[in-house]
DNA sequence: CACTAACGTTAGTTGCACTAATGAAACTAC
DNA sequence: GTAGTTTCATTAGTGCAACTAACGTTAGTG
């Protein structure tokens, strides 16, 4: 019933040798099936990945504004909107006018926003557990040093 | 003028602790940098990626109906028509009904679709190597082969 | 006080992966 | 040999994530 999408990288002969060399084919393919094992953990809960990121900035640096969330989670100022609205309505989040600057929200976390926050790490370990599951710790740490280059390298250049 | 939309996993002190932890995250945002890479290497010749695609599986294994080509290139059945409108239009492929089974079409590569082809290998072979610049050989193969992993294991189960 | 910039918000765009529906043709069963 | 099911190419459309534009409000700057 449930027919995921074919994301493996090399179907079994029926893979041109070419795409096969192409890293950002298989980045791309491995990302989407992150992605989904994911968000999928995080529906489960009724939440979504953005929920994690805000909560955990504030919980991280405090209360914040919305720009300096945005700068913190890079979700864009104009979709935390709709992330705010779903984190207050939960009651995980307050948002207030900033007395100092009337531009501004403060936004606070409330004290169910750190067990939701809690609830999202326990969950994410399980998920970057399943993900990495065929992988040492060893190599764990490898994959991140060697994105974390290419990424920095990118970003830079 | 052109302000590129910041990717860089560890922002300075500014990004969560949480969120560094995020191999989904870092994959996301490395592999964002790497399409936009390669989409604009394609665009700069006037293609695009599923082009490359599409003739490298007739380069290998052939002219082929667009159902088999679908299941080669993962590119979808329905926005393959687009595709090889494109690649007609150009006189990279011909597209003629298949007189064995009247539903088919047979795809076949034409002589300037086999030089735009070693175009393209000539263009990813720098873009692949741009994108891997900070790794030495070994390491872009040890990063191939952890991928690999992870994606063999997350498309079985 | 005029000007520019930053704030939150609404609305809209683009690209990509993916689904649904369709008519024509081909297999499959009785 | 005809009825029912499947495969084919094709058109249209959905869902989502990243991103842009415009706007009214408020705050700093010369």
């Amino acid at each position: 019933m449930e027919s995921h999408p074919e994301l493996r990288f090399d179907n079994g002969g029926q893979t041109p040798e070419r795409l096969k060399r192409q890293i950002s084919r298989l980045m791309g393919m491995t990302g989407a099936q992150m992605r989904r094992i994911a968000n999928e953990a995080f529906e489960a809960v009724g939440a979504r990945k953005d929920h994690f990121v805000v909560l955990a900035a504030l919980a991280e640096f405090g209360p914040a504004s919305q720009a300096q969330l945005s700068d913190r989670t890079r979700v864009y100022r104009s979709d935390l909107v709709a992330v705010l609205n779903e984190l207050a309505d939960g009651r995980w989040i307050e948002r207030a006018p900033d007395p100092d600057d009337k531009r501004r929200n403060v936004i606070t976390m409330t004290d169910s926003g750190a067990r939701r926050l809690d609830e999202f790490d326990r969950i994410l370990a399980g998920v970057n557990d399943r993900i990495m599951a065929p992988l040492s710790p060893d190599e764990r740490e490898q994959l991140f040093a060697l994105l974390g280059r290419i990424n920095a390298h990118l970003a830079a250049g």
